[in-house]
DNA sequence: GTTGCCATGTAAACTGTTACATGATTTC
DNA sequence: GAAATCATGTAACAGTTTACATGGCAAC
């Protein structure tokens, strides 16, 4: 009778931050605030509650540094686990569809902690799930396009666009890895 | 003493759709379902409380269809007003940078209900901050490329081609409409 | 006559936002 | 000694998700 533990996405990129290192609740802020990582909230109501989240959850744990004495949260074994099981579930339809921001945040923590082989079956499904959505939207924009206002062609015509640099994207994104 | 009406994007997107034509709750659904703005949550429990604030708002009211007998919402003056705003306000640097999305859907609502100079002061606005952001991306990236891990590196060149596309549909859009 | 679609809602739990509040430590 | 930064939290509120619940109407 285990209790469902679902990790936000927030939880998960906080967990794949302080797997790097630990951090203080304010160090993570601040990485939300200064840096590329920056779609998360970096508000205390959203931090804070956050790390006791994943302190409930046994996902992290404060420690004391040693040398400093101060408290930083760190990753727990059972942290890194689902940390790993969520970089390697296989991909979804619609994470492709809506969530690509999702799905490169789960590559950029990737790097140290699942091997090769995994991360090149996590680009090719992404690849290929990209190539036949793709398809769907141009089949659609054939069948269509005449039948749409103009700001709508235009709108859908970038988000074919988008999905198409990032298609370019996994293509060399597995050159490079292979 | 106004009160503050602050409608969240799903109540812009509800707006945009029912300026177009008066729909059901449950069209509004369908819509959110199966079309490509399925970004909005298509659940009863998101729907009809927004529709309900909608109204409490009086940004949008049911109305009987003469011919079928059946209620639908349709946008109000002080709704389309709303919306005309929305469309209209200033792009911000923080929209640029993580809201690509909302700025999308501006567009797409834009056609029938402000005059060419508008959109064209959109679309350079939008156009002019990408660049910019742009340029604070590839610095850098030339600056810190050589610190970052493998994978952070290759997610943020996802970041500068995503923008990059972007940037190229903005001068292709602006094209298309003059 | 039953399957599927049209149609509308509520309740509980959770997440996130905004604002408030406090205090220590470091830097100038 | 003042200002900036480090640091942690709470409270009220709003919005979303998930699940539950119901019922009419049309097609086959």
């Amino acid at each position: 009778m285990k209790k469902d533990i679902k990790p936000t996405l927030l939880d998960f990129a906080i967990l794949g931050l302080i797997y790097d290192q630990p951090l203080s609740g304010y160090g993570i802020r601040k990485v939300f605030e200064e840096t590329a990582m920056g779609n998360y909230s970096n508000s205390p109501g959203t931090i804070y509650p956050a790390i006791k989240r994943l302190e409930k959850f046994e996902l992290a744990k404060k420690i004391l540094q040693p040398d400093t004495g101060k408290t930083r949260i760190q990753i727990t074994q059972k942290g890194l686990l689902r940390l790993k099981e969520w970089l390697i579930k296989p991909i979804e339809k619609k994470e492709v569809e809506k969530k690509i921001d999702e799905l490169l945040l789960r590559f950029a923590f990737m790097e140290n902690l699942i091997n090769k082989e995994q991360k090149i079956i996590f680009l090719r499904s992404f690849h290929d799930l990209l190539e036949t959505y793709i398809q769907d939207l141009q089949t659609f924009y054939g069948k269509e396009s005449n039948k749409m206002p103009l700001h709508g062609r235009l709108a859908f015509e970038h988000g074919i666009e988008s999905n198409k640099t990032t298609l370019k994207w996994c293509k060399n994104t597995i050159s490079a890895l292979t």
